[in-house]
DNA sequence: TGTACATCAGTGAACGCGCGTTCACTGATGTAC
DNA sequence: TGTACATCAGTGAACGCGCGTTCACTGATGTAC
């Protein structure tokens, strides 16, 4: 399981550095949002003069798109791991929900409100497509719906099938990008007008409503 | 159409500048988010002295609230027009659409991810159960799904119907609450994807996809 | 119509703050012989 | 095993910046007699 480590100690303890400075940033996103992210804050936070972060990150750009990344590879992980215990498409959507709760900012640094001037690093889009190619291959493994697509539906689907650069590795049927696109967004409505707090105050359990939102997407 | 206007010239004036301040505010917000929206900057844009502002608002925090209650405002002012020209869901989607896409900044001000420190101003409630209500009352008028719920949903409903404070003041049923919910998560999650950029790059056109799903909730 | 006064808009200087980032430097840790 | 050197972590001072906000003040606009 543990290989030996063949990393000298500086390496370990830059790497174990880095962790705590990303540890602390994730804390510091918890409470204020990522846009107020100071690696000033963080320094002090860790003991540590401002400048001295700059050994280990070359500016504050480069600590935002690493917590990016390592938020998208931890969904990634989490979809692998689910993905492996069975391909249902329920499971797929607590999985993600799951994920999104343990972490709301987390998921909305994500999948919310970009942060203004800043866009996410180029190697994140073969994470997403890792990810995409999870939910894909769960729908695909879900039986085809009953009911025929209406006549508005059945344009989507050919349009998607023309469309498809996104699910351009995999060799899903337009009916399966369709259903996979509908998770995604219906999903990613719900969590993030919850984790939003839009539904504070209006009474009802979120969970029930996501539970419900769900059911749809197995046997539509 | 137009009545005599009872202000004073000065109460003008003030009324003026107020929208001018307001008016570059959402320019600035267009372009860098509403976290990096800056008084001074706002005033140098004005040609005045930052502390010019003061007169107009209090501080940069009461100018938010002021743009959150307009955006609030408007999107419910649009509504009761698309209500009054008829109740189809279908075109209330569309105009829910229409709105956002006429301003993108200003939807993910009001349903993004929340500016961090800040909280709504207590009024804003009001207008949000405004937009519910049109929402509700063009559910209400859908005709009633030919199929009948599932367990899960049925659940659902019971509950929704225990717990209906966002609700409180209209007549609605449980499954006119239910599908009021579900037109406003799916398309928020739509719109929300859309105007944060997720779906540059994947290819299709998010119109195509929005349409298909008002669909869904006009005709399940 | 003219004068005396009050109201209000806007200015410029100033305060304190925290930010990202650079730079010269110290001291500890590792490497080569 | 010991010495000479290179590498690297971290510090403190400094730079320039823009922010929100307060304050004393000037000039213009309105109001009352």
């Amino acid at each position: 399981m543990s290989e030996p480590d063949a990393r000298t100690p500086r390496e370990r303890y830059r790497a174990q550095v880095r962790e705590e400075v990303k540890q602390h940033a994730w804390e510091q996103i918890a409470t204020a949002g990522a846009s107020a992210l100071s690696l000033n804050a963080i320094a002090k936070q860790i003991g540590m003069s401002g400048p001295a972060l700059y050994r280990y990150f070359a500016n504050r750009d480069e600590l935002i798109s690493e917590l990016i990344r390592d938020a998208y590879r931890s969904l990634a992980d989490a979809f692998h791991a689910r993905a492996e215990a069975g391909t249902d498409l329920g499971d797929l959507a607590h999985a993600l929900r799951a994920w999104a709760l343990a972490d709301p900012q987390r998921y909305l640094l994500v999948y919310g409100t970009p942060v203004p001037g800043y866009q996410a690093p180029e190697d994140t889009v073969r994470i997403t497509a890792e990810i995409m190619s999870v939910l894909l291959d769960a729908c695909a493994a879900q039986q085809p719906s009953a009911v025929p697509p209406s006549p508005l539906e059945a344009r989507l689907e050919a349009h998607l099938d023309e469309h498809r650069a996104w699910a351009a590795a995999h060799p899903a049927g337009p009916a399966v990008l369709h259903r996979a696109l509908t998770f995604w967004t219906r999903l990613h409505g719900l969590l993030s007008l919850e984790l939003s707090g839009h539904f504070t105050g209006m009474g009802f359990d979120p969970a029930l409503l996501y539970t419900a939102e769900a059911g749809t997407l197995t046997t539509p």
